[in-house]
DNA sequence: GGCCAATATGAATGACTGTTCAGGGGGCTG
DNA sequence: CAGCCCCCTGAACAGTCATTCATATTGGCC
């Protein structure tokens, strides 16, 4: 037996796109993100990316160095550009924590749908980078807890959020872990055939989040 | 550049074990499951296993049919045994969905926390079975999912939930998802030297679980 | 038309893979 | 002691892989 995931007999019934139209760089890129997404980055060959292209193995390093440069070029790009939304979505929401707060999860909930492939490979096959890349997306993501803990302290401060305590500490980190976890592995599961819509989870995930966080209801206007 | 995950220059530094005490089945399971959990199924090949317990190659399919079942065999039982302990639990709550929700929370956060070894297979290596066995686990899961559903709907009617709803109805499912998303990858990040002990965390996250359903506090006795 | 740089090809390289199997023990029971 | 069964070994098999490179083929510009 060789080592293919299963489900599937041969790699595409090969489609055999005749030379996409993007430019090649593009192309591979996003072959890459759907194969790796489908059957996992050390399974998918070379020559299944660049087929779906409609090009052949040697190709591929006129434009990358090396798969796993590929690899870590489609998984920083998008993990960068959750960053940039993330801080983006908080400091555009005003000074209220819970305003904050809900921004952030929608607009992370709402691109975990709606990027499902993206944010799977980023997630799952991180562990196949070496260690200095590995540690650049561990960065970012320790930077987007921290954005959440801030809000958090911010939160408690003022007497808004009454989170959850552990014999009588709060552990703010952990319900940060907690509430991302939450709202990242959406995209393992969330289809756009089932019951809710994108807006509906970005909205049922923030009411969520600001109850986990014991947020005071809203003062009426 | 060979297909191996980076970081760990060569496979273990032999340790060569020299021939385990345990029986040799107890032994391989036990190496796959941290090799499976340190670098990825498809990357960990027979050979590393066997070394690892002291043996060659061959003597795999001694104890064995393959690679794939070897996989299957140590997912299936943690999983089965998951699926036990969460019926358990919540059988011996008592009736109050209240307490129900925190046992189950309890005791999968505990597991997810103690295990960490055995549930980061279970949840990351499950693609790599046929589609037979991958759809046993799936059934699995679901079991687990319903039971949690199971308690939301009666704690609805009974009136001592208030779970958030979208467009004015209850989507107990995608409720009961977010619930188990945040519990499963605890075992993806959660360490023992960290700030909370194992059964701090299972107080925290059935705390969380209980807000987030809008769990009426418990009346004074 | 002539030229050049960018890009594609596909054979070749050297290595690794899961699995099989003929050949050996080791330690029981009779 | 023989006979037996269980288990292990290590070579062999038929395939896979990422990467390199000499050889085309392009498309734009003078």
């Amino acid at each position: 037996m060789t080592r293919r995931k299963p489900g599937r007999e041969e790699v595409e019934a090969s489609p055999v796109v005749e030379r996409e139209s993007r430019a090649p760089v593009e192309a591979i890129r996003a072959a890459a993100f759907a194969q790796f997404a489908e059957r996992g980055y050390p399974v998918v060959t070379v020559r299944d990316i660049m087929k779906a292209c409609g090009l052949t193995q040697g190709a591929l390093y006129n434009h990358f160095k090396s798969k796993d440069e590929l690899l870590h070029d489609i998984i920083t790009s998008t993990q960068s550009e959750l960053e940039r939304q993330c801080k983006q979505a908080v400091a555009g929401a005003g000074d209220d924590p819970r305003a904050k707060l809900a921004a952030f999860v929608r607009i992370y909930v709402m691109r975990h749908c709606r990027l499902r492939v993206e944010a799977l490979v980023a997630n799952r096959e991180i562990g196949w980078l070496d260690g200095e890349r590995v540690a650049d997306i561990r960065r970012s993501r320790r930077a987007i807890r921290d954005i959440l803990v801030s809000i958090f302290v911010d939160g408690v401060k003022r007497g808004v959020f009454e989170p959850p305590q552990v014999d009588g500490r709060n552990d703010l980190k952990a319900i940060a872990m907690a509430l991302l976890d939450q709202c990242t592995h959406v995209s393992m599961w969330y289809g756009p055939g089932g019951d809710l819509t994108e807006e509906q989870m970005a909205n049922l995930y923030a009411d969520m989040a600001l109850r986990m966080v014991g947020a005071q209801p809203f003062p009426p206007t």
